[in-house]
DNA sequence: ATCCATCCAGTAATGATTACTATTTAATAA
DNA sequence: TTATTAAATAGTAATCATTACTGGATGGAT
């Protein structure tokens, strides 16, 4: 859970944004970004419609990926996990990368000095310009390697 | 362009593959594994449908999808290129990773020791155990660049 | 309080991927 | 070589996430 603080900030950030960009900061759009910003698990639009839903039962999926992608847009929010079919998200924009269990979909935080520092090679150099490293571990979360280990069950 | 050998040697080790997992070494398969292991492009199922069928016209779209989620299971290609919609894939197994053109998708290789030897994070390591780490530059190619600099073109 | 460009809800459309089924084929042995 | 048969394919339908459309609603500037 990120504290009531650090999630009213960003939403205050992004009301910003929208001024500043001539965008509405409409209820749906806080509403979504809120739940966003008050979660550390990435969620995939369809969680964030459920949520969002308790609070505004009348809302559209389409105002959810909608808003999703104005957030991207204006770099408020960014899209998590490769491969993958469902898109997830992540309102913490802070310079970190992410574990994926291959198994449950679960995605967690680290951050590495080494990986920020890492120098792009000159093979990758010459082939253009470099914005971003995206970096992914992949493998088995905790609970997942429990769940193996147990043959009851079934 | 691979040489021919490369890509020889490439169909003839999921031959092997094929007779050890008991699964029919079918001339479509081959094909499309040739397609694949023959170009660095790292094409997406459309592309090598497309290329495949100048050989086999009447092969269905679904057959390059069922194989290549076949070779894909078997370890014999990978797919790479995040976050984008369609899926593209790489008969090159060796460990290398990706450049990734953001405006035209563009891919090219790198190798790099540094990541290499990507010690895991304890913070990561505490999240479960890691099989493999995915690393993407995102940029934008030279061409792209290029492109971009001419104002003439329309 | 009014006005209007922007936004939303509801729903249809799209596009990639997967599933289904009748027919064909690779592989094995007679 | 031919017969046998389980597995694979072609053709097409279905699915599922995401995007587009449209008439009605609303934020926010005046
Ligand atoms: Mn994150
Ligand atoms: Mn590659
Ligand atoms: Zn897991
Ligand atoms: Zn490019």
């Amino acid at each position: 859970m990120i504290s009531r603080d650090q999630t009213a900030k960003r939403v205050a950030a992004f009301q910003a944004v929208c001024r500043i960009h001539g965008v509405k900061a409409t209820h749906q759009r806080m509403e979504i970004l809120r739940e966003l910003a008050g979660t550390e698990e990435h969620p995939d639009v369809e969680t964030i419609y459920e949520r969002v839903r308790r609070r505004i039962p009348a809302i559209s999926l389409d105002t959810v990926y909608r808003t999703l992608r104005l957030l991207e847009e204006k770099g408020v929010i960014r899209r998590v996990g490769s491969i993958k079919d469902r898109t997830r998200f992540d309102a913490n924009t802070e310079r970190h990368h992410h574990f994926v269990c291959a198994q449950c979909g679960m995605i967690g935080d680290f951050t590495s000095d080494v990986l920020d520092r890492f120098p792009v090679p000159r093979e990758a150099a010459q082939m253009g310009s470099v914005d971003g490293v995206y970096v992914e571990l992949r493998g088995r979360c905790r609970k997942c390697q429990m769940e193996a280990k147990k043959p009851e069950k079934r």
